[in-house]
RNA sequence: GCCGGAGUGGCGAAAUCGGUAGACGCCCAGGACUUAAAAUCCUGUGGGUAGCGAUACCCGUGCCAGUUCGAUUCUGGUCUCCGGCACCA
């Protein structure tokens, strides 16, 4: 049989896409499998090795799930708004709309010719006015159960360009179009208030199946910590609160700092005699790129506020108030209180003023840096606990503040509000308008979509606003509330808003009046099975279980947490072992692959290369093992005797399907398909194999290898489509070898094996074993103390 | 600094309720087919020592210890690499 991949490839692929193969089919009566991968943002480059790599696990566990009597969802679409396609926009001055057409029609076929199983028919975009109609929909809802609201935060600014920056465009202090100094910009920005979520979005993590690393770096990310707030009043009777987890360390504070930006100086200002330099500092600090300010660990700075004390809650002796730049307005209360014997960044301030340092733990030493250990000390020089552990330190002192109205337990999250516009034109606008009279008020939901409008020219406007500044007919409307003039908000939502909820609207993609039908997210939600990259788990992840989440509290989604179990792939690193670039030039293109090789090589190689969750380098020659496999395979078909109707190799054939069953649920796919080769190459020593032995092999192999195998399952004779028949079982009791090998130690030193029935006597096997040639020359001039046998294993003798 | 993950042949990797380390594949070498090459097929392939040879023995899962008849797997310590977070009080 000779075969020309295009051809057949071409072929099987219009067959499933005519027969509906892969279509979900809302409210069917077999149990519903929602499987989902993260969909690509459509880029100019076309498809990466990477998207395959992390299409490919879902895409195998949804065929065989169809192939075991489930109705699968395993959608796809596109991320489409973004950045690139707008850089490209103000380069080109070609629309971004027309680019990404283009752009989702080249993935679509590249998709396809992969011979992914995608219901194609519920493929999104969210950049299509029917999508982000409902992105717009959802933020007004966001809106008005007051998880929105608007507030003046510092961005990263270039005065030369005159645009705001994200972290990552501002790396190092400078911006990476001109390299020009980045200041530090106030500017209104649109919040979501995803903390009010905080201890949801953790406690939700129990409910889930997520792997313990994707767990963990949520957790870190929401970072949830216990501690006090303690309040200090100063000589002038200003309360100062401050956050700490140490509550413990109280009898050591010798000062207090409150961050530079702390809107408590306002009040504390006029008490205080060296008012310019202490507002030298706050200008300096604002000067300052968020990037130097965490790059001077150990060199603190900071000023005195001079003319005022503050007195300790507990001795009622007088410490001295500084403001410092370490200290972050953001985090707890924007006030620390100063232990520098048991806080290293507390201990280089103190160092840096000459401030007292007073250990209050035993069991360290403090005369170069601070005591952190929490797990041995004993606290000392603290009059309510001494002799305590840190831990119960902690809790008697609590207790005493509490009962004494001088603080109280709480608990801090590190995790921040989510800013949520962006000055560009790619994005969903939002649907806000200033009025007058009425203030921030959101469109009438019937006048939804706010469509983005047309524009030639996509450079940002002046002061880094939006180009949709510059648009005067888009900008002045007319108040949805008093319908007297108004003007719109003229920036636009984050990338991560359409991907925050596009896994609802796969349930119901077409439904032109709502976001999803509720009944048919009571089918298909939550998602089954969820995987991705990596990099997405702290941040994508979270923002959409977060909606989620809010889309569940106010009714019109019935889970509470999206995801069932998440996953996430390891990256496909070059040849060289490195991450894949552009500038590295060690990038696969798999269209290039699939031309020479064919798309189910190319598929079965991405699974085979390694594990499946570690990152793996490519390797030029492996495509060509994965062809040299199935090309193998098809050679099988000459010796199929289609007369014969047993198994040839029954006990290999169970332990192939219990093996390939189980590893494939297990992302073990690399095993799976070594499992599959084991066979293969097992099949191929022998002169003739039934019709059932091959049946069984291109039925497991159809999930890796999906094209061939449709068309050797043709071949046998067969009318049916692979992708719909029945995945193949296996019973245990067949998959038990009856001879075994066990294997023969002396002293733990291999010295040979027995070949025996299985579950025979160690008597039996003993008798055999003290016969071997390599047993009975160690056994020369010495006892044998005794014999260890386990059965079925391995036989140990023991000797002096 | 904190939190994860990983260190096994020339390479990607298997095997962990402790039980024949290196399955499967890549590379490489030799052979077959061919005028020749490619492709394909067959054989070999962790390192070392001895032997013409079948073979035998020793070493070997980052490093150092420990537990055990037996450790890639368990325990303690230690080094390196990768990823994430980070003046988070």
């Amino acid at each position: 049989m000779q075969f020309q991949n295009s051809i057949i490839e071409t072929k099987w692929q219009k067959r499933w896409e005519e027969e509906r193969v892969f279509k979900a089919v809302d409210f069917s009566d077999k149990p519903k499998w929602y499987g989902l991968v993260e969909f690509p943002y459509p880029s100019g480059i076309g498809m990466h090795v990477g998207h395959l790599r992390a299409y490919s696990s879902l895409e195998v566990i949804s065929r065989k799930k169809r192939m075991e009597g489930y109705n699968v969802l395993f959608p796809i679409g596109f991320d489409a708004f973004g950045l690139p396609t707008e850089n490209y926009a103000i380069k080109t001055g070609i629309h971004p709309r027309i680019v990404t057409d283009a752009n989702i029609k080249t993935f679509i076929s590249q998709l396809k010719s992969a011979g992914f199983s995608f219901d194609y028919d519920r493929i999104i975009d969210t950049s299509s006015e029917e999508y982000y109609k409902w992105t717009q929909w959802i933020f007004i809802q966001l809106f008005k159960h007051d998880l929105v609201y608007k507030s003046k935060t510092f961005v990263n600014y270039c005065p030369k360009c005159q645009v705001i920056l994200s972290n990552e465009e501002s790396q190092g202090g400078k911006c990476d179009r001109c390299d020009s100094q980045v200041e530090q910009k106030q500017k209104d920005v649109w919040f979501l208030r995803i903390t009010k979520y905080a201890q949801r979005l953790l406690d939700g993590l129990n409910e889930v199946d997520f792997t313990a690393r994707i767990k963990t770096e949520e957790e870190n990310w929401i970072g949830r910590s216990e501690g006090a707030y303690i309040d200090f009043i100063t000589t002038t009777k200003h309360e100062i609160k401050v956050f700490t987890t140490r509550a413990d360390t109280i009898y050591g504070v010798s000062f207090l700092v409150l961050a530079p930006e702390s809107p408590l100086l306002t009040d504390l200002l006029p008490f205080i005699n060296n008012k310019e330099e202490i507002e030298n500092y706050i200008q300096e600090t604002k000067k300052k790129t968020e990037f130097e300010r965490l790059n001077f660990n150990k060199n603190k700075t900071g000023v005195e506020l001079k003319g005022l004390k503050v007195i300790h809650p507990l001795t009622k002796k007088e410490i001295p108030l500084f403001i410092s730049d370490y200290v972050i307005l953001s985090y707890g209360t924007g006030a620390v209180m100063g232990v520098p014997a048991h806080d290293q960044r507390d201990y280089d301030f103190a160092k840096k003023f000459s401030l007292p340092i007073v250990e209050v733990i035993k069991g360290g030493d403090i005369s170069e840096k601070a005591f952190e250990d929490v797990e041995t000390g004993i606290l000392i020089n603290s009059p309510l606990i001494n002799n305590l552990d840190v831990e119960e330190a902690k809790k008697t002192i609590i207790t005493y503040l509490e009962n004494n109205k001088l603080g109280e337990k709480t608990v801090q999250y590190k995790m921040q509000d989510w800013a949520f516009n962006r000055q560009r034109y790619w994005g969903e606008p939002i649907p806000i308008v200033y009025c007058e009279h009425c203030g921030q008020v959101p469109l009438n939901e019937e006048d939804l979509p706010l469509v983005l409008p047309n524009v030639k020219e996509f450079l940002p406007s002046i002061n880094g606003d939006s180009p949709l500044a510059n648009v005067p007919e888009y900008v002045n409307c007319k108040c949805p509330k008093c319908h007297r003039p108004a003007k719109r908000e003229t920036d636009t939502m984050p990338q991560w808003a359409g991907s925050s909820w596009y896994f609802l609207r796969y349930c119901d993609a077409r439904n032109e009046q709502e976001f999803a039908s509720f009944d048919k997210l009571k089918y298909w939600m939550g998602v089954d099975w969820y995987n991705g990259g990596m990099e997405h788990v702290t941040r994508h992840v979270i923002y959409s279980r977060f909606w989620n989440l809010f889309l569940n509290d106010i009714g019109v989604v019935p889970v509470a947490e999206p995801y069932k179990k998440r996953t996430a792939q390891g990256l496909i690193l070059g040849a060289d072992g490195e991450k894949m670039s552009k500038s590295r030039g060690n990038g696969v293109d798999p269209t290039e692959m699939i031309n020479i090789y064919g798309a189910d090589a190319l598929r079965t190689y991405i699974l085979f290369m390694g594990d499946y969750e570690l990152p793996t380098p490519w390797d030029p020659n492996g495509v060509k093992g994965a062809k040299r496999f199935i090309d193998k395979v098809i050679r099988l078909f000459e010796i199929v005797d289609l007369s014969k109707d047993e198994y040839t190799l029954e006990t290999l054939i169970h332990q192939t399907i219990k093996q390939v069953s189980k590893d494939i649920e297990n992302l073990k796919f690399n095993t799976a398909i070594s499992a599959l080769m084991i066979l293969t190459n097992a099949l191929a020593e022998l002169t003739s194999i039934s019709k059932k032995d091959y049946q069984v092999l291109i039925t497991l192999l159809s999930v890796f290898a999906p094209h061939i195998c449709e068309e050797l399952n043709e071949g046998l004779g067969n009318k049916n489509i692979l992708a719909n028949s029945k995945w193949p079982e296996y019973l245990e009791e067949k998959t038990i070898e009856n001879t075994i090998e066990i294997a023969v130690q002396v002293n733990g030193k291999l010295r040979g094996t027995v070949k025996i029935k299985r579950d025979s006597k160690q008597k039996d096997i003993e008798e055999k074993a003290f016969l071997l040639p390599n047993v009975v020359t160690a056994l020369i001039d010495k006892t044998v103390i005794k014999t260890i046998y386990i059965p079925n294993k391995i036989l140990s003798i023991v000797i002096k």
